[in-house]
DNA sequence: CGTACGGTTGAGTCGCGTCAAGCATGGTGG
DNA sequence: CCACCATGCTTGACGCGACTCAACCGTACG
C-alpha cells in the first residue's frame, strides 16, 4: 500500500482503501492501471462523501481520475433554473467519465446517492501510463466506447419514447448493469437508492409523472418497489414494452 | 496519391480525392494520422455517396474509420415501429463516431443529407498508429472528448428543455461550428440542407412542431430560412432564449 | 400535365406538467 | 413519551405543450 498517499482530509480507513484497490483490480481500467504500476508510478487515494453530498462540481479543475468503488452516484448537468438532467447513473467499479483522463476541467457534476468512497488517480500519471503499453489504452477505449454507446442509448430513450418506455427500458438496463457486477447473474431484487426525483433527472420527466408510471408497473406486477429495494417481478413484460421497437437484435445488446 | 486505393466501385474523382487529403490534414486528427504515415503505411480511398442514401448501417461490422469530407450526413439510431434519433449532425472533416475507431460493428446508422464524399481510413491501420507516438493519441483523445461533450449536450436539451430552447440552442450551435471551419467567423448566412424532418429527429419532436417553432422565430425576425439557406438575424435573442438557463459562464463554452 | 416531396396551417386530442393537498416515515428535542 | 419537523411518496384537478389527422400549397421533375 505504499502507494497511496494519505494527506488529504476525509480518508478512507486503511481497510477500506484495501477493500477499494482489491475490487478495483476486478475492472478491466483499474486492472490494467494497477498492473501497469510496475513500470511507473501512479499516485492515488481514497476518500469518502456522505449521501447527497456533491463531489465534483461543473466547471471546477480536476486532476484526479475518479471511480466509484462502493456506493451509487450520479453524473449530472444543471441549468441555471434549477433544471437538472442525469446523464449518467455511476455504480460501484464505474469512472465517473473517461473526460476526467483528458479534460483539465470537468463538464459535469457528480453527486453522492448513498454513502459512497472514491479512489482518485492521479490524472497526469493515467496520461502516463496510455503510452507504455496497449493494454491501458485497450482499456480507456473500452471506457470510452462503454459511455458513447450508453449516450447512445440514453439520447434515443430521451427524443423518442415515451415515458413507460423510458421506465422499462431502465429498469432492465439497470438490472443488468446491476447483475454483471455479481456472481448471481439472475438476481431480481436489487438495493435501490435512487429517489423519484433522481428518476424523473434521468428521464427528462417530473417525478410526480414518474410515480404515476410506477404506480402502473406496480398494479400491474411488473415490478415492487419499496424501502430502498427494486424487485423485477414481470420481466418479459417490461421487455414487451420495449420489444417492439427494436429492429432484429436481441434486447441484450441494446439495453 | 500513393496510398489510395482504387479497387472499389463508386469512387471519387482524382480530383475530389487530392481536394479531400488536402482538406483533412487541416482536422487535428486526420492532420496527425497523414503524418504518422511517413512511419506507418496506413491505407485509405474515398467514395461518394448521393443524397438521402444510407452510408453505414447499424449494426454492420466495419474495418473502416470514416470522415465526411464534402457534405452534410447525420448520424442516427432507429427503433423498429419506424422512430428515428438523430445523435449528431457531421459536417465536412468530421468523424462518423470515435466508436468507428475501436468497434468492430458500428451501433448506428449514418445517412448522407446532401451528396457527400467520405474517406475511409483502414481500422487496423489506425489502432497501430495509436502506439507509435503520443500525437495521434491526442488527436483522438479530442475527438473522442469532443463527442462525449456534445452527446452531453444533446442530453441536457433533449431531457430538459421544450421545443423553442432546443431550437435555439441547435441553431447557435450549428452556426458556431459552420464558422469555425471557414476564414470568415462570423459569417451569419449559412447553406443549410436539412429538412424539417431531420430536425425533428434531432430534437425528439415532430416536423410539424419544428415547423410552428421555426414560424415564431421567423415571424419574430430571429432567423430566416429558405431555399436551403440559414440566416441567423437576431442572434442575441436566440441566446437570450437559451441563456436565462446556464449557470455563470458564457454560451461559447456550452454551445 | 401529373406526380412526388416537403413545407404550411388548422382543429382536436392526449401525455405530461403544474399546483396543491394529504400521508408515511424517521429524526430531534422537550 | 409525544409534539414537531423535514423529507419523500401518493393522489386529484386542471392546463398546456406537443402530437395526430387532415387538407392545402409551392416547387421540382419526368
Amino acid at each position: 500500500m505504499t502507494h497511496l498517499s494519505q494527506d488529504h482530509t476525509d480518508l478512507a480507513s486503511q481497510s477500506e482503501i484495501r477493500c477499494a484497490t482489491c475490487f478495483l483490480r476486478q475492472s478491466g481500467f483499474c486492472g490494467a492501471l494497477l498492473d501497469a504500476r510496475s513500470r511507473l508510478p501512479i499516485r492515488q487515494d481514497s476518500r469518502t462523501t456522505g449521501a447527497g453530498e456533491t463531489i465534483c462540481f461543473e466547471g471546477d479543475p480536476s486532476e484526479y481520475v475518479c471511480i466509484l468503488c462502493h456506493g451509487w452516484a450520479v453524473r449530472s448537468k444543471q441549468i441555471a433554473d434549477g433544471r437538472r438532467q442525469i446523464l449518467s447513473v455511476l455504480l460501484p467499479g464505474e469512472m465517473f467519465s473517461s473526460m476526467m483522463i483528458f479534460e483539465e476541467n470537468i463538464s459535469f457534476s457528480v453527486q453522492a446517492v448513498t454513502d459512497v468512497l472514491v479512489t482518485r488517480f492521479n490524472r497526469a500519471d493515467v496520461k502516463s501510463a496510455l503510452m507504455i503499453g496497449p493494454a491501458v489504452l485497450h482499456a480507456v477505449a473500452d471506457v470510452c466506447i462503454t459511455e458513447l454507446r450508453e449516450a447512445d442509448q440514453l439520447l434515443i430513450c430521451l427524443g423518442r419514447c415515451n415515458a413507460e418506455e423510458r421506465m422499462a427500458r431502465f429498469f432492465l438496463s439497470l438490472s443488468r448493469r446491476l447483475n454483471s457486477h455479481r456472481v448471481n447473474h439472475h438476481q431480481r431484487r436489487h438495493r435501490f437508492p435512487l429517489r423519484q426525483q433522481d428518476l424523473a433527472d434521468i428521464m427528462g420527466l417530473t417525478p410526480i409523472h414518474i410515480n404515476r408510471v410506477i404506480g402502473r408497473f406496480r398494479r400491474a406486477k411488473y415490478i415492487e418497489m419499496s424501502s430502498g429495494y427494486l424487485t423485477i417481478i414481470n420481466k418479459a413484460a417490461l421487455e414487451r414494452i420495449c420489444r417492439c421497437q427494436f429492429k432484429d437484435r436481441g434486447l441484450a445488446k441494446i439495453l
